[in-house]
Order: C-alpha cells, then sequence, then structure tokens
DNA sequence: ATAATAGTGTCTATGAGACAGTATGCG
DNA sequence: CGCATACTGTCTCATAGACACTATTAT
C-alpha cells in the first residue's frame, strides 16, 4: 500500500523583455544529469522550511537571482518516470516576469538571458515547459494586463504598446490601442513627463497594482 | 542535500450537470484523516505504473468509477504542510467533465453527486479545489466548447444552449446563440432529428471533436 | 520653420443583442 | 385549426480597425 515518492521540484520559467525580444533565465548546470547544459531555475521542495510550492519557487528565485519578480502564476506539472533519468518526477512550472531594468540592476550569479525564438538544448524537459510558457503569456496577452508586469512600474503609452506588440508579434493602431486601455480602465496617470527628443510623454503606471483578466470581468 | 519527500496525490473534480445544475462527484472518506467526511475522488500516484499524473488520474476515475472521461483538464497544484495532517502534501488537482447519462450508465460503487452549490463540508482542502474547478469551467466556457462536454455525442441545439445557460447562470437568445455557433463553426449536423412533442429538432455532434478555444484562434 | 513623436477625432465595417417573424410537428 | 417548439431574418447599438488630424517639444 505505500508507494515511493517521486521528486518534486519547482521551476520557474523567467520572462524579461529586452529590445522587443522575449528573453528566458537559463543557467547551465553544475552537475549530473545534464551537467553543462542549460536549465531554467528551478529547485527541490523543501518541506520543512516552504508553506507551499509557490513558496518554493520564490525562495529559489531569491537564491538564486536575488529578487522577487512583479507576477508569478503557475503553469503546469510536469511529471513521469523518464523526465530525470534518476527516478520519476514531478515538477510545479511557473511563469515570472521581470522588466529588464529590475534585472540589469541586480546582480545574475550564473544567468544569462536568452531569446525564446533562439533557444540551446535544454536539460530535462524544460523545452516544453518553455514553450507552455510563452503560450500562455502570448494567449493571455490579448485580453489581460500580463504585459505590464514586463515594464517598470511606470511608463509611456508607447512604451506600453511597443510591449504588447512584441509579445503578440503584431503591430496595434496607436488612437485604437489608447482608446481599448481607456475602456479597461486600468491606467492611472502621473504628473510626470519623460523629456525626450520630442513631445514629452506622460507616464502612467497600473492602477490598483492588480492583474486585469477581461475574460473574467 | 537532501530532504524529506512531500506525499503526492491526484484529486479530479468530477463534474456532470443534471436538470440544470452542475454536480459534482463526492465520495465519503472510509480512513482517517477526516474519516467520514466527504472527498474528492483522488488517490496517490503510483511511480511504477503511472506515466504521468494525468495516467495516475485516469487510473483513479477507471478503479473508482468505472469510466474514462471525455475532457480531462489539469486545474491546479495545492500543496503546503497542513492539508494534510500527516505531513506535507501535494495535489495535482484535475477538472473532469462527464455527460449525466453517461453517469447514469455506470456503476458508482459508493459515489453520491452533490450540487456545487449546497456541498457539504469536505476533507482536506477540497473546497478550495472545487472552487477553482468551477470557476475554471465558467470563466472558459463563454469563449470555448468545454460546455459540449456535459452533454451527449448527439444533442440538440436547444439543449446545448440550456447547458451554456446553466453553466453561465444567464439566459441566452436562441437565434444569436444560433448565430455564434455557426461563427465559431463546431457544430457538425446528423441527419437524425428528435421526434419529440412538436417539430423535431435536428440532433449535432461536435465538429472535429476537439476543444474550441476562441481566446487561442 | 521643420522634423519627430505624443495624443485626438471620426468614418466604417463587423459583431452582439433584441425582437419579430416563419416552419413544422402534435393534438 | 391552434399550440408548442424549431428555426430564420433583420434592426440597432456597441466596439474594433483604419486613417487623418492636432499638439508640443527639439533643433
Amino acid at each position: 500500500m505505500d508507494y515511493p515518492l517521486p521528486l518534486v521540484t519547482v521551476d520557474a520559467v523567467l520572462l524579461t523583455l529586452r529590445e522587443s525580444r522575449l528573453e528566458i533565465a537559463l543557467q547551465p548546470r553544475d552537475r549530473a544529469p545534464f551537467k553543462g547544459a542549460m536549465a531554467l531555475p528551478g529547485g527541490v521542495v523543501h518541506v520543512d522550511e516552504d508553506p507551499s510550492t509557490e513558496a518554493s519557487i520564490r525562495r529559489v528565485l531569491r537564491d538564486k537571482t536575488g529578487f522577487e519578480p512583479r507576477y508569478l502564476e503557475q503553469l503546469q506539472v510536469f511529471s513521469g518516470p523518464d523526465r530525470d533519468p534518476r527516478k520519476w518526477s514531478l515538477s510545479v512550472s511557473y511563469v515570472a516576469l521581470v522588466p529588464a531594468a529590475e534585472l540589469e540592476a541586480t546582480p545574475q550569479a550564473g544567468f544569462q538571458f536568452v531569446n525564446v525564438d533562439a533557444l540551446p538544448p535544454l536539460a530535462f524537459d524544460h523545452a516544453d515547459i518553455v514553450a507552455a510558457a510563452v503560450a500562455r503569456l502570448r494567449g493571455k496577452s490579448s485580453y489581460s494586463t500580463l504585459p505590464f508586469f514586463l515594464l517598470p512600474e511606470r511608463f509611456t503609452l508607447t512604451e506600453l504598446q511597443h510591449t504588447y506588440e512584441a509579445i503578440l508579434q503584431t503591430r496595434l493602431e496607436k488612437s485604437n490601442f489608447r482608446r481599448k486601455m481607456e475602456a479597461w480602465d486600468v491606467l492611472q496617470a502621473t504628473e510626470d513627463y519623460v523629456l525626450g527628443a520630442q513631445r514629452p510623454a506622460r507616464l502612467y503606471r497600473l492602477k490598483d497594482f492588480t492583474l486585469f483578466d477581461r475574460s473574467v470581468g
């Protein structure tokens, strides 16, 4: 009646946007299996200290990268006898979104960011996890405020539009985009402007700091 | 470096629609903890025979209820030190949809179906799991063919509309509903009709047998 | 003034909701 | 025939896309 227990790990697809390209954090593995191959940041659940698997992935990200993602969502469980050659294993995967500016201000011990469209071979089934995470982000972005979490806290409407365009891989029309944001009622105007080469652009922030999901409302 | 492993279980929220009410399958627990309390059908992952947690939940449903759900979707992981009083545990939860007619043709050993709006106290954190499953079903139904899987393989358009109405908890307008299904292009007309009290209604089936998800297309 | 980017106004096509109408069976 | 249910046609309004326009800065 007692069965051997699976190995339980957590893995994060840590996404950011740099120069209009989606990139993920990868780390070379320093031990077998898949020693030397690139892998997602992840680790084993510590049952003596983690109150949940979400706490586990937050601990792993904190220890390995030094910060807390502003957006973190459970993605999906990947499991089976063969994904880890040592034993039957189960990975609870997460999607984390981080503004590029925040990443560059943080020491990244051994991490590197790679374009999701040009991934090297990955350890375990991490390529499947990345594919699922990117599909989730792209699928949800057209009707939610997910892309906001790839921007700094304050941003211009043009920056926001470029972020949506990069994720959705399409061109959007400026005035229609602004009208849509107006209808969603998710923007909070600040009193500050970005002084640039031309007319200054107003800075906005996400109202209420919450995720707006049009499929629910 | 080695940590004790969590207990890994799978649980299913098996949903059906009877008399326009959403109901779930519950089973009284025959052992501690929560002996006597109602609980979701579930069990422990068998690493020696299950190729994945999805296979685990299919095995559990087959053994405990005798059939295979036409629709099965991974819901979410629930985890923590306190949800099972014995030890740190992790449950991979699933949503399963089954037509009521199919259920009634199957011997249900010890199961009973309960209206989701009038649940008894449930074991573990199963009330949370049910709430998440119902929210997922309701959220996805307005833009997908999920409700089709609560109907028999062949159905009339009126039956389909009533199913959507029951899940979405709203009244829909007949001709608009039909126009929407026409636009989705998910219906395959059969040559058969239901002879009833009045004008016979044509029977349809779901085209291609696949899930149509408007948020992706 | 000119270039460049920020921001607005408006026409039109498409799709959703409301509602009235027609079709076909039963008694 | 009349009634009940299946099914269709059409009007209107809200929303999304295309596109032209104005506003404000730097040089």
